[in-house]
DNA sequence: TATTTATTTCGTAATTTTGCGAAATAACGA
DNA sequence: TCGTTATTTCGCAAAATTACGAAATAAATA
């Protein structure tokens, strides 16, 4: 029988990505980590979703285990930040996925010259 | 108890989107659709990545129902197109998730590009 | 008409994901 | 020391995802 196609590994790191920010706490944790530029405990988490407190601990260790967050114990507590570096990596492997996009209204230098657009 | 918590309706949605694509079988589509701009049938795909036809009737469905995908019947072919308005929605939506990247030389406004520039 | 090709729907089995409670660990403060 | 708070690990059950084969549909063609 056929061999298994293999993925470009760009194809499978972007996959990656997407799994982890498929679910909507992962997704609300990193927005507001990158948001603000801010840290956070895992507590906070729970007060604010309103979730058990090992489903944070499994979230956030999903998300460290994906690179995208650091955490620094303080005591009691465990302060996660955002890994800078491979988040920015992800926004650039999304940012070819999607590949360039138009300006939008409020990006563009120079409105006027909008009028006569060639882009497709 | 405490109510659920409600989750802002760009969370969700960009979730949504990235549940959509953590699958490498779709992230594959929507990548060979957007690349070339091009279209392709579902045979192509079976062949090319070698799974079950109905396995990608299955994801294609998903693509479409997701909005990303447009078909157009052929015969007894059915053309897939990128839904180019989503997508760039979609775009639009990771790309203010992870926030302005420092900009790459090629994304510089310049004043040329955007001079014959229509789109919105 | 019979055959081939592309596709879909349906049912199914295997795997993954999700969220939780209980129990354990660790640091802090009364 | 004892109680509180934050966190993790573990096991479990429910739900979702995935891929497939079989059967059905539809169009083109020999």
């Amino acid at each position: 029988m056929a061999a298994k196609f293999k993925y470009n590994e760009d194809i499978l790191e972007l996959s990656n990505f997407a799994r982890v920010m498929s679910n909507p706490v992962r997704a609300y944790i990193m927005k507001k980590l990158s948001d603000m530029n801010t840290c956070c405990y895992g507590c906070d988490i729970v007060k604010e979703l309103r979730i058990a407190p090992s489903t944070v601990s499994q979230h956030l260790k999903e998300l460290k285990y994906a690179g995208l967050i650091q955490g620094v114990t303080e005591g009691p507590f465990i302060k996660y930040c955002i890994n800078s570096e491979n988040w920015k990596e992800a926004g650039y492997l999304f940012r070819e996925f999607f590949g360039e996009l138009p300006v939008k209204k409020e990006d563009i230098c120079d409105i006027k010259s909008v009028e006569n657009n060639n882009d497709i």
